[in-house]
This record gives structure tokens, C-alpha cells and sequence, in this order.
RNA sequence: GCCCUCGUGGCUCAAUUGGAUAGAGCAAGAGAUUUCUAAUCUCUAGGUUGCAGGUUCGAGUCCUGCCGAGGGCACCA
């Protein structure tokens, strides 16, 4: 990788100077003129030894000398400027050409195990939009690590147990007319709802849902039965919606496939004298922050035992170098707790445990509550949008052939880009004309610039060899320079799961694409035919790859 | 009350984790269609990065205070 390569030529470079071995970054330059990749280590150096770091950079600049390399320049405070030569572009795009949808991807000998916790769904609850950022992001970074040669586990941690069972099967029990499996999910949550206005008035509502879900963990059968129906109605309909997103998660465990072991983390946590008793309750008291509870006071479990249990059979059973939660931010103080109490149970690091918690989704005027029945169903979303591109094809291309197929891959799409585009953390505002948006920085905007080089290379008769590189146009070296910059984004959005970092270098490829597009002519070109067609054939690899890895999908046409 | 996020052109977001002249898209205005081309391209306009201090070669990014928004604070998940 190229980061690694001009590393070892600084590193070389400060080693002559007799000077110990520090840390110091790579990054993309900000601009064209500024080169292809910069480093501040003589500003780094400067501070280090109190000396100027103009000098300190002309000194090593002076030091670098390399083919891949057209020129190495000092610019502004201190930095050291590196300009890619045509030698070392042109290899690149022979790399591009060779590996093809393996570019930048790596393999990796002793493959280690990464556990991505996502989409968690609530079962009788609605699959809203808030899910949605969790399901795509999700996929998204176990898309990246995959690519990276790790070996990783999807694990959809469904909420399929705990005291909102208890209140769901009270509402049943007190307000249902009709047989338990006949009940819609949206059935199920106008009773959810419903139980939380009258239980504003009727406090001690809460305690008997309370008193449900405690018979329902030891195993009441009326209540493992109305249970056991709610949880199939729902996924039968999430799996609707998963289907949609085409999205497919490699386990979907739950928290009630940890039920049975919920008994040997209570136990594994007293002898290892870990927790207090606290007013009835079972608490882990922990260093800097608040206290875990994993016992009620009635002796029934919570949300956290269930996550402690989830951590230690992972563990024991895939023995994970990672495990990633993308899961809200309004849960990183639950996870921070979380994630010291399993260290302190001596399982797990914590380093090794991550939280990427991702904002919430706010209408313009004001926040969304599901209890009061605030909800935007994400199948209603994503039918909007399928139903906006479909009108889109009809007026701009009545004649293509299978509009249907086509618009739901183009609509789906801007929605999943949407949610991608922007880093993670972040809240989103709901917007239907932003998160449907087929222009601009969007999804279909990637798709097109796809389909329009792939259109090209299907014209082509002209076999691709990759001879003599020359560039003779500056679109041509813009491209290739983009081109060369795939992997190093791919690892850099792995390292700090951040997919957005994918979108928007995809965006920019895209763009420099278009801009080459409507410049350069490339089957009628009378010069430099096999080298435009190899940046054409690497820029419709590399965007198709990129979508792939964000969960997007191109269409044959448009 | 305490803790955690966040505040960037009219709107929605970037800014490589302390770097160079704060970048895009939408919306607004001007232009491009005998072509592999318009879900596109080219150009214009739009900014005291919530406010006030501080740290240093250098701050949207770090520290302090204030204002504003959101989230969390043991028997919910």
C-alpha cells in the first residue's frame, strides 16, 4: 500500500539523521497542486527537536528519491508534498486491470474474527427508519473488513426478550379481539402504544406487565406461547423488509437465544465477587461510571445481562479480535458500562470492544417517539422511493425494459446512499426530498457514472492492453490519480468505521469520471485509446466494487 | 442537578482526528445537446465555523465560561 511505502521512505530518512523512530501521518492531499499524498513529519519533527520545520523538511525531502515519484516538494508550514509519477500510475491501473474487484482488498494469511452487531430490530415493534442507519452502516463496515481479508460474523441482535414482553402480553391479555396469530405487527404496536397512554393513568399497570415478563422467563407457557407468536408475525414481516434492502445477516441470535445462560453470568459474577447488592437488585460497581445493574430486585434479567451474556459466549465460541456494535448513540453509556464489566469479568479487553454509534433520525419539527406513535415505517420509505424513481424513468425513458426492477434498485439506493453519505454519528433530519433525492450527491449519481463507463466498454471491440503510459490530457492524469487513492480510503473508513469516508470518495471519483467523460472522447479518441479505455474499465470497477461494499446495487441501465 | 453528543453559506452535509486558501450537493443565476453525453458537464454568487476568552508555529477541531438543540442518568431496551 502506498502509505506504507512512503512511510519507509521517511522512516529511512529520519533513521540517517540518527533520530528515533516517531509517529507521524500519511494523508491524502487536500489539494491537486499540493500533490497526491502528504506528511507532516518535519512539523511533527519541528516540535520534537525545537527546530524549524522548513528546514527539517527540505532536509528530508532532499533524502527521497524514488521512481514512483515525478517530483517531492516543501510546501506551506512544513509540509512534505508527494507527486505520483506516470510510471507509478500507470502500474496502478495495471493493478486495477489484473486484480480487478480485489483491487485493494487484502488477504491475509491468519485470518482474524470480527463480530459486527447490527440492525437489532424489536420484534412487535416497528422496522423504522431508526433501524434502517443500523441495518446499512452495519453492512457496511462488515462489507469493508471482509474486503480487508478478515473473516467476519454478522450478528443481528433482535429484541426479542424483556419487560416490554411483559406489556405487550398484558395489552393482549386486557384489550385483544382476535387470535393471537391473526395480529399485524402494526397491530402489536398500536397495543404497545396504546399500553403506555393508559399507563400513565394506571401506574400499577406497570408492575403486573412487570409480573409477565417474570413468568415469562420462568417459563409460563401462556406466556411463551403468545410470546413465541409475536416474535414469528414480526420476522415474517422484517424479513420482508430485509429482502428489499437485500440485505442478508449472517446470524440473527437474539437476546433470547442467551436466556439459558443468563443463570451462569449471575453466577460467574458472584464468585468472581464483581457485584453488590443494592436495594434488592444485583449491581457491578465500576470504577468512573454508574454502576450495571444485571438483576432486578425481583430476580428477573435485564437488557444488560443479556449483552454480558452475548460477550461471553461470542467469546468462548469465536474467540473475536473485534467486536463491533452499531447500535444508537443514545446507548453509549450503556455500552461503556457494558464493555467494563465484561473486562472486569476478565472475558475481554474493552479495546477490543467497540460502540459505533450512530445519530438518531428527527423529523424538521421535532424528535419521533414510537410510543406515542410517532413512526415512519421503513417500508412506506423505501415504496416512496421506488414509487419517485418509477415516475423519473417514465418521463425521462418510457422505453427501457424492466422500469419496475430498475426503479427499485435506483430508489433504494438514493435511500441507502443517503444514509451512508453523512458519518455515522450524526442525526438526520427527515427529509422526503433529500432522502429521495436522485441528484447531485446521491446514489443514482454513482449508479449513472457507473453505467455510463460499463456503456462504453460494451462498445468497445478493442481488446485491453495496457502498454505505454503517456498521459496527454489532464483529465486523464486526474482519473488515474484518483484512481490510485481506492485502496488507501478503503483502509482508512475500516480503521475508523466510517463507510461515509467510502461514499464520499466514490462521489469524487464520480465526479472526476464525468468530468473525463464529457472531455475526453474515448472510442473515437485517434490517441491513447488502450490507456482511456483502462481508466474507464478501473473507474467502473472501482465504483462498482465501492457500491457493493455500501450495499448498492447498479443497474443494467438506465 | 450531573454526564455525553452536537452547533459550519438559505437548506442538507464534508473537512483524512491539530495543518495549507473551510469543501460539496440542493436551492438561486448564466451557459453547453449533429458526439461514448443531460439522473450530466462548465461558470457565477453565497462564510467572522453559536458567542466570549485561552493554549501554539498553526484551532471548525484542544481547554474554560456562556447561549442553543438532542440524548442519557439502576429495576426500559
Amino acid at each position: 500500500m502506498i502509505e506504507e511505502k512512503i512511510k519507509n521512505f521517511l522512516n529511512k530518512a529520519v533513521k540517517e539523521l540518527r533520530i528515533e523512530p516517531f509517529d507521524f501521518s500519511i494523508e491524502i492531499s487536500k489539494e491537486k497542486d499540493y500533490g497526491d499524498y502528504s506528511s507532516n513529519i518535519a512539523m511533527i519533527l519541528a516540535k520534537k527537536e525545537n527546530k524549524n520545520p522548513l528546514e527539517i523538511a527540505s532536509i528530508i525531502k532532499e533524502k527521497i528519491k524514488d521512481k514512483i515519484f515525478e517530483k517531492v516538494e516543501v510546501a506551506g508550514p512544513g509540509f512534505i508534498n508527494f507527486f505520483l509519477s506516470d510510471e507509478y500510475l500507470g502500474e496502478e491501473l495495471k493493478k486495477v486491470l489484473k486484480e480487478k474487484k480485489e483491487y485493494g482488498c487484502l488477504k491475509r494469511k491468519k485470518k482474524e474474527t470480527v463480530i459486527v452487531d447490527y440492525s437489532g430490530v424489536n420484534i412487535a415493534k416497528p422496522f423504522g427508519i431508526g433501524h434502517l442507519r443500523s441495518t446499512v452502516i452495519g453492512q457496511a463496515i462488515y462489507n469493508m473488513y471482509k474486503c480487508l481479508g478478515y473473516k467476519v460474523l454478522g450478528d443481528n441482535h433482535i429484541g426479542d426478550w424483556g419487560t416490554q414482553f411483559g406489556k405487550l402480553i398484558y395489552a393482549i391479555k386486557e384489550w385483544g379481539d382476535k387470535k393471537i396469530q391473526d395480529y399485524s405487527v402494526k397491530d402489536l404496536v398500536s397495543l404497545y402504544i396504546k399500553f403506555h397512554e393508559e399507563s400513565e393513568k394506571h401506574p400499577e399497570m406497570i408492575n403486573e406487565a412487570r409480573q409477565w415478563f417474570e413468568r415469562l422467563e420462568k417459563g409460563d407457557k401462556e406466556a411463551r406461547r403468545i410470546w413465541k407468536e409475536c416474535v414469528k408475525t414480526s420476522l415474517k414481516e422484517f424479513d420482508r423488509v430485509y429482502s428489499m434492502l437485500g440485505i442478508n445477516i449472517d446470524m440473527t441470535l437474539g437476546e433470547s437465544f442467551y436466556e439459558p445462560m443468563l443463570k451462569d453470568v449471575v453466577e460467574e459474577a458472584l464468585e468472581k465477587g464483581v457485584v453488590q447488592k443494592s436495594q434488592g437488585a444485583l449491581i457491578i460497581p465500576l470504577k468512573t461510571l454508574p454502576p450495571l445493574m444485571i438483576l432486578k430486585s425481583d430476580g428477573s434479567t435485564l437488557y444488560s445481562t443479556r449483552d454480558l451474556a452475548a460477550i461471553r459466549h461470542r467469546v468462548k465460541k469465536f474467540k473475536p479480535s473485534l467486536i463491533i456494535y452499531e447500535v444508537g448513540s443514545e446507548q453509549s453509556l450503556h455500552f461503556k458500562q457494558v464493555f467494563e464489566s465484561a473486562e472486569l469479568l476478565g472475558w475481554i479487553k474493552k479495546e477490543k470492544l467497540v460502540h459505533v454509534p450512530h445519530g438518531l433520525i428527527r423529523l424538521k419539527t421535532g424528535k419521533m417517539s414510537t410510543r406515542k406513535g410517532e413512526i415512519i415505517f421503513l417500508q412506506d420509505v423505501l415504496e416512496e422511493a421506488v414509487r419517485r424513481a418509477e415516475e423519473i424513468i417514465e418521463r425521462k425513458n418510457p422505453d427501457l425494459k424492466e422500469k419496475k426492477k430498475i426503479a427499485k434498485i435506483i430508489g433504494i439506493g438514493a435511500v441507502k446512499y443517503n444514509d451512508l453519505s453523512s458519518h455515522p454519528s450524526t442525526d438526520i433530519i427527515f427529509d422526503w426530498d433529500k432522502i429521495l433525492n436522485l441528484e447531485g450527491n446521491s446514489g443514482p449519481y454513482l449508479q449513472y457514472a457507473c453505467l455510463r463507463a460499463k456503456k462504453i466498454l460494451k462498445k468497445s471491440k478493442t481488446k485491453l492492453v495496457l502498454k505505454k503510459i503517456e498521459f496527454t490530457k489532464k483529465e486523464e492524469k486526474n482519473l488515474a490519480r484518483k484512481i490510485q487513492q481506492y485502496p488507501f480510503v478503503l483502509e482508512k473508513a475500516a480503521e475508523s468505521f466510517s463507510p461515509n469516508l467510502i461514499s464520499n470518495y466514490l462521489f469524487d471519483l464520480s465526479k472526476e469520471f464525468n468530468s473525463f467523460y464529457e472531455n475526453i472522447p474515448v472510442l473515437k479518441a485517434e490517441e491513447n485509446k488502450s490507456l482511456r479505455l483502462s481508466l474507464v474499465y478501473s473507474a467502473s470497477l472501482i465504483l462498482e466494487k465501492g457500491l457493493e461494499i455500501l450495499g448498492i446495487e447498479v443497474p443494467e441501465e438506465i
